[in-house]
DNA sequence: TCGATGACCTCTA
DNA sequence: ATAGAGGCCATCG
């Protein structure tokens, strides 16, 4: 059963966090590279393109590891500003049901950016797949 | 340690 | 176009 109640996309739990002390000392971040990786890969999602969990994961360096970018993005805190808004699902559809908020919100937001939205699909000019090189 | 879950992907029918 | 099965791996309880 998916859909586990989003409720809303912008209440993010907390999640039990898990234990701060990471190992030993260092440790600070606690979040592990390939989330940072993610991170950095969807924050470095120029503004008006979108990308799938795929080709982010890949270009990542975790290719085969989309899911792994998916909790990523769900484990992200909001405080990073992260555009999670620009990664969609392959072939460009949301990753959200049509009824949930997080739908009308990642759509909203991907229009104000120029992205076409429709049938839950962003238009295949602003689909980029962060690999064509 | 193990079982179930997940903002997923790809192939085949 | 839709439906089913298999895969991949971190995180949760």
């Amino acid at each position: 059963m998916r859909r586990s109640r989003t409720t809303k996309a912008a209440l993010f739990r907390p999640l039990g966090r898990s234990r701060a002390a990471g190992p030993g000392g260092a440790a600070g971040g606690g979040d592990s590279a390939a989330l940072r990786a993610i991170w950095d890969v969807v924050c470095s999602i120029p503004r008006g393109q979108v990308s799938t969990y795929g080709a982010v994961a890949r270009a990542a360096g975790l290719p085969g590891r989309a899911r792994q970018a998916g909790y990523a993005l769900r484990a992200a805190p909001a405080a990073l500003n992260l555009p999670w808004h620009r990664v969609v699902s392959a072939g460009g559809r949301i990753a959200f049901p049509p009824s949930s908020t997080a739908y009308r919100e990642q759509a909203r937001r991907l229009r104000a950016e120029g992205v076409d939205v429709s049938e839950g699909r962003v238009a295949r000019s602003a689909l980029s797949e962060l690999v064509e090189l």
